[in-house]
DNA sequence: AAACTTCTCAACCGCTTGCAT
DNA sequence: TATGCAAGCGGTTGAGAAGTT
């Protein structure tokens, strides 16, 4: 249907106000209400939009507006209602008496989002950013050659081969024990958890909208990355149907809007408040898991992610190896201490050796940036 | 002091939603 | 059910302020 446009383009007033402008809307509204905007204006001597006497009044004019800097537990408040409601600026204004959606949403672009950044977390899931790690880190910076300790941290790590995005989990967790500021590392650790959660909702949003006639097929792919999502509950303490249903009824939507799906799927987890939540991450258990001699669990995980990940899409992960990756082309097997890399093989002993070639293969960070 | 860059935020634009007919 | 319209929403813009060289 055609629609009609809000205003008359032509002899109407646009750009800033004039305090006699202010005085006259303000006069008008105080003696006759709100309501009607598109009358307003030419009822109260305005040569305005009525939609832009709306937004004078409600994001200026109105009384009950509070002025003056953001409060530290307004900036909390609004960090917290945005992991949970995402760019829902009205729905975050409505708990912030006296502030207006424009305001906060002007504050998160200018203030908070550049914050979060800097502590390294993606402003828009809240969570860690995994595109900024390198497991190099997880050597000591000022040491050249990795200490025999460090060759031994990594080598716990070579089960993980297998399976980048538990790899990348890890790593985080590992990075955030060794991080320097407290409550950055207490959020990674908090994070962890949800972020699993997030990046394969993410990852089911991200993927190409499909075709009309291969809709069911996409479809399909995204519940069994919800599948997936509940096959590891030994390692992520949280509500697997929860999981899946959010993931499922994301899929539903992606269709039509693949990137607030990706932000409303992940948001929808609610990451822990202030970032607490009622899963956690079990980093020894994913450790026991993966170093057992078939890692059946794993396997199985791994398996029916990237079963449902053909046809080039990476339904596992938000950040799972690209199909240009190396990885992508690992005819990888494991058995008993042992693991084959295309052809190649290896014993635990030799994994420090080993990792030396195959850690920078399987983390292609430039993919991310 | 001037020129330039960066930041802030009020206002706009275009789209969606919800209601009345 | 289809249409028309008002109101609401979120993303973006651009002028002015503030900071830097």
């Amino acid at each position: 249907m055609g629609r009609a446009p809000c205003c008359e383009k032509s002899g109407l007033k646009k750009g800033p106000w004039t305090p006699e402008e202010d005085e006259k809307l303000v006069a008008y509204i105080k003696k006759h209400g709100q309501g009607n905007w598109r009358t307003l204006p030419k009822n109260a001597g305005l040569a305005r939009c009525g939609k832009s006497c709306r937004l004078r009044w409600t994001n200026y004019l109105r009384p009950d507006i509070k002025r003056g800097r953001f409060s530290f537990e307004e900036e909390e408040t609004i960090i917290q209602l945005h992991s949970i409601l995402g760019n829902k600026w009205s729905a975050i204004a409505a708990r912030l008496p006296g502030r207006t959606d424009n305001e906060i949403k002007n504050y998160w672009n200018t203030h908070i989002r550049k914050r979060l950044l800097r502590r390294g977390i993606d402003p828009v899931t809240h969570a860690p950013r995994l595109d900024l790690l390198d497991l190099s880190a997880l050597l000591k910076p000022a040491a050249y050659y990795p200490t025999q300790a460090d060759l031994d941290t990594l080598r716990a790590f070579e089960p993980l081969a297998n399976y980048p995005d538990l790899l990348r989990l890890a790593a985080t967790t590992l990075l955030s024990g060794s991080a320097a500021i407290a409550d950055q590392q207490q959020q990674q650790q908090q994070l962890l958890p949800w972020l699993l959660q997030a990046q394969m909702a993410q990852a089911a949003a991200m993927a190409p909208p499909p075709p009309p006639q291969q809709g069911g097929q996409n479809q399909f792919m995204q519940q069994q990355a919800a599948v997936a999502a509940c096959q590891i509950p030994d390692l992520v303490h949280a509500s697997p149907t929860t999981v899946a249903q959010q993931l499922a009824a994301a899929a539903q939507q992606q269709q039509h809007q693949p990137q607030e799906m990706a932000a409303a799927a992940c948001h929808s987890m609610q990451p822990p408040t202030g970032y607490a939540a009622d899963c956690q991450l079990d980093v020894p258990a994913l450790m026991q898991m993966v170093q057992q001699p078939d890692a059946s669990n794993l396997q199985q995980w791994s398996s029916t992610v990237t079963s449902s990940s053909n046809n080039n899409h990476n339904v596992g992960s938000g950040v799972s190896t690209p199909s240009s990756s190396p990885v992508a082309g690992l005819n990888h097997s494991t058995s008993a201490g042992t693991t084959t890399y295309g052809g190649a093989s290896a014993s635990s002993s030799d994994a420090a050796a080993l990792f030396n070639l195959q850690l920078s293969d399987l983390l292609d960070v430039s993919d991310y940036m």
